[in-house]
DNA sequence: GATGAATGAGATTTCATTCAT
DNA sequence: AATGAATGAAATCTCATTCAT
């Protein structure tokens, strides 16, 4: 089969899993499932990733890839506006991304609970993961939004928008934690018959818009 | 058997589940390993928890019920000091917390997707779950430690020591969402090769610390 | 526990393993089941018989002590008539024990079940059953119906109505498997939605009668 | 697969399983045993076969099925024969079916016991048992060893060796019922200690032979 | 390359029997 | 002697993964 071909194999297998997993979560999702909605059979499935959790992988880079792509239009959007504009925007950009990419969010975030697997069972047999090609695109890509972000501080710095004595990686992961919390928060709030007290989530995004951007504006 | 019996036995299986989970995660966790380390049968396993999830479940339970403990431990000793200074006390607590306790860490955090997937997946058959006595304690408890957060604030408020203006509920929520994706990017960098960048997470809990004072001082 | 109690309280179990076995027939019953229709624990149960096996040999026995019972009366009630006529009332009312006690007719045909598998696997820890004394006492009972019945046909031989020359044994030997093969099909056809044919039962129970008549009358 | 395929395989299940259950009985046989003997998984037997009395089920339709076919080869054998003659010889080749074939004899008497529990429990869950295939295809089988007998006592009555004016079903049946009590007692005596009195067994399956010609010749 | 069947590992259940009190 | 809890052995089920064709 000719690559391009392949490809497209693939994606339609990753958009099934997309699917199903939006549906299940990774753990109660089965292959079975994902390979009909796919419309293949199980070992076509296998054919194309060797596992389950690579294909997850797959999920998660695809999820790195949208994320990066987010980022890259949101800096081009302000590319004639302040470092600082800029920077806002790309953290509203990726609170609003998760917002409306719960998957995808959620993906990110378990490829954070993947290596931090990774390496506290090292002596496990990882190849399989290690070995994927979706694991090493990830890692290729995994730091590229953090270092938009970092880049795009940076600037705000020379054009005077920022404060020029902060750590703008610290700051960017800073940003990050935040919004993080805040996916979690709202995965867990979303539709909860008890919720997390009576706040409005939207307050939340915007107090921690205005938290970076305190911390950045001279 | 008198229930305290039964709390002491079935305190010996999580404490069993607890020591394999941390050492294998949840997947991987056997449940015969569980009973076998708790001294147990399988089957006596199962007449305590119907199911490993719901073993899980206690020990979302144990990890709420200790950091509310720790929770009102600071409190109470910062019980002579300022408002200001028992909710700032409270969050370093609490990053403490997550950084000597992972695996509870992890079990909080795995609460949030677990009541997520719930709401998501209305139609499943969820009463496993929904019934399991824990699932019952933990959604007692969950609010508790954002409540102690607010009324300590509002002490604050009270005592003049944080800025009156503030709306507690919100900012306790905006203080969590630092903590959890800290929680997040630390499980995910402590041991990692390809780390974060390059900054001591370290920093990155003092920076959230000073965030928080910013907000909250005069 | 003086005897006599502790023979009222085996009664009653064996009362209600009696109940439920005629429910369910003995592999399906639960232990439980019966101890619960007893009004016990299982380990109260288990401290009368010391197994389920244990617990049916009882069954057994009374099975055979009630079919005792029935050859007394017959012969009794026939101690006037000939010999011929006594027997052909022995096996007519084994006919009507058997219809009338399905569960004791079963159970009669399972010791020879269970005696069979005794001697197939000699290699086996069978103590258990040949140790109870249920075991003992069936095997004391076991032939007498047999003995009964050939005393009749000897006394009709004796008195002219029966012919001189045949076997007793071997014909009341005969006349059981005419017995025995009768109830396994009436156990079948009862309520059965696909009979065996079209024939009424009770017609062969009469041929049967008839049978034994011819093979023994003059 | 193809149909002729998993018929093989599961023959090849049911052959192992006859292998086990000769030598342990049905209760003592371990499903792991049978799927070790037939070289495959627990999991793949239970793909073909949903549970242990499944099984079972398949076995006594071999059972079944091996005796038509003594039946039918007898018939053959006997097409110029007189129809007493040849009744006679089915006769003969069930009891000597029933001493040759154990366990085919016990799974024929435990169908017996089956559809005898099925009707007393019409409230329980049987739809496994009676939806299983093989259950269908017993029922259909049931009847036609009774009915090849009843055939040939009719071709008797047609070509004058057999007296005009008996039932041929009932008279079938009769003859059953002398079989199959004397399979009880086979089993119950082959190599019990306390034997049903002194008498062969083989001089018993003569008498019965000698009944039934007594009461079909002219 | 695609398929149906099979595997292996582990979760869960059932139940007779035993233990500890 | 009686009880609730526990055991052990086996049945059954679930599902990711692999095999054979």
């Amino acid at each position: 089969m000719d690559l391009s071909k392949r490809q497209l194999k693939e994606n339609n297998i990753i958009d099934a899993a997309f699917k199903v997993l939006s549906l299940t979560g990774f753990q109660k999702a089965k292959i079975e499932d994902i390979a009909k909605t796919a419309g293949i059979t199980k070992v076509t499935l296998y054919s194309y990733f060797d596992s389950k959790e690579n294909l997850y992988l797959a999920i998660m880079y695809r999820a790195l890839q949208a994320l990066t792509e987010v980022f890259y239009t949101t800096i081009d959007q302000n590319k004639n506006e302040s470092g600082l504009k800029s920077t806002k925007a790309i953290f509203e950009s990726f609170f609003n991304f998760c917002e409306r990419n719960f998957l995808y969010s959620e993906a990110i975030l378990d490829y954070f609970s993947l290596i931090s697997n990774l390496s506290r069972n090292p002596k496990e047999d990882n190849t399989q993961i290690t070995q994927s090609i979706y694991f090493t695109r990830i890692q290729d890509l995994q730091n590229l939004p953090l270092k938009l972000t970092v880049k795009e501080m940076e600037r705000g710095i020379k054009d005077g928008s920022i404060r020029p004595d902060i750590d703008c990686v610290l700051h960017t992961l800073q940003g990050w934690t935040m919004v993080i919390g805040y996916i979690k928060l709202l995965s867990a709030t979303s539709t909860n018959e008890a919720p997390l007290l009576n706040v409005s989530l939207k307050s939340l995004k915007t107090l921690s818009l205005t938290f970076a951007e305190k911390a950045l504006a001279l």
